[in-house]
DNA sequence: TTCGATGCAAATAGTTTGCATTCTA
DNA sequence: TAGAATGCAAACTATTTGCATCGAA
C-alpha cells in the first residue's frame, strides 16, 4: 500500500485548516513544535485512513528526526482536540483519519477490503439501541465486519456464520 | 452453523457437550489431550466472556502445566470448529465464548461496561447493507462503542461523538 | 528562562512461532 | 511408533512510558 500519496484529495483549503489545528494547540498552552506542524500537515494532504506507520514515514520524508513516539503523543493530542479519529478496522494497527470524514466500516473477514458506510445507515440501529437500552451508539470507532459482496460471490470457504 | 452440527444444541447437559467437542476433534484426526479436556471443560463450566488469562487461570488450576500458547493454539482449533468465537471489546484482549451464546456487544466508551445485544436487533441494518453494499453483516466479533445510560446521565465530560 | 515537547531506550501487552520433547491413537 | 500436540523461550506487533535534553513562547 502507498505510503500517502502525493497529495490527494483535499477537501478543504489545508493551509487555514492546518494554521487553524495549530493556533488551537498553541490557545490551549500547547506549543507548535515541528514535529507537530508536519504532522498536521501530512494528516490534511492526505484523504482517507492511515495507520502509525504510514503517518510516521510521512512524516519523516519531511522532518527525518520526528520519532514514532512522538507522533503517537500528538496523535492523542490531536484526537482530544477533535481534529482527527482513530477506528480499528481489523486485528491490525488502528488507523486514524480526519475527524471531519467519520463514518462507519465494513471490513470483509476474508479478504480484508474496506468500506465506507454514511452515518446515516446507523440512524435506524442508533435510535433502537437508545431505546432499548439507553446506548447511544458511536458507530465509528470500530469497524463492522462481515463479508463483501465479492468474497460472498466467490464463495470463498472459511467460516460459516 | 457450527460445523459441530449434530450434538451442539447447549443449554444441555454440559458433560454431553464437553464430550461431543472431544468427539469432534477426534474424528477431525486430532488428538484428545489434558490440555484440550480441561480448557473444553472450562469454556462449558463459566458462561460470559474470558480472555486468554481467565480462561489459562482457570485451565491451570486443574492442569497447572498447561502453558498459554497450547489455550491459544487449542482456542484456534476450537474457533474453527464453531465451538466459540472471539469478540473485541475495546483496546484490551480480546474475549472468547461459546458460539452457541452468539450475540452483538455494546460497550461504553466511558465506564467499559459491557452489554449483549440480540442479533435481531441487526436485522434491519444487516438488510440494509446487503441491498446497498453486498455486504452480508456479522455483528459479533467486534463491539459497538458508544456511551451507556448511566454515562449518558451522569453527564461524564470526555469526547463528545 | 521556564516548562511543554521531544528523542531515545526500554517496558508493556497481547499474541505467535520455532523447536526439541512428549504422549495419544 | 508416527506424527499431533505440548512446553518453553524467544520473536513479534502495537503501543506506552521514564527520563534527560531541547526549544518555543
Amino acid at each position: 500500500l502507498p505510503i500517502l500519496g502525493s497529495m490527494a484529495v483535499l477537501a478543504e483549503p489545508p493551509d487555514g485548516a492546518v494554521e487553524a489545528v495549530l493556533e488551537e494547540l498553541r490557545a490551549r498552552g500547547g506549543r507548535v513544535t515541528t514535529a507537530r506542524r508536519v504532522l498536521v500537515e501530512v494528516l490534511f494532504d492526505s484523504a482517507g485512513h492511515h495507520t502509525v506507520d504510514e503517518l510516521a514515514a510521512a512524516v519523516q520524508a519531511r522532518a527525518p528526526e520526528v520519532h514514532v513516539s512522538t507522533i503517537y503523543r500528538n496523535l492523542e493530542e490531536l484526537e482530544r482536540l477533535g481534529v482527527i479519529e482513530h477506528s480499528h478496522l481489523g486485528h491490525g494497527p488502528a488507523t486514524y483519519h480526519l475527524a471531519a470524514a467519520a463514518h462507519a466500516h465494513l471490513v470483509c473477514n476474508a479478504c480484508g477490503h474496506a468500506e465506507e458506510a454514511p452515518d446515516e445507515m446507523f440512524a435506524g440501529l442508533g435510535r433502537e439501541l437508545m431505546r432499548r437500552y439507553g446506548f447511544r451508539l458511536d458507530a465509528h470507532h470500530f469497524a463492522l465486519l462481515g463479508r463483501c459482496r465479492s468474497c460472498l460471490q466467490s464463495g470463498s470457504p472459511g467460516d460459516e456464520a
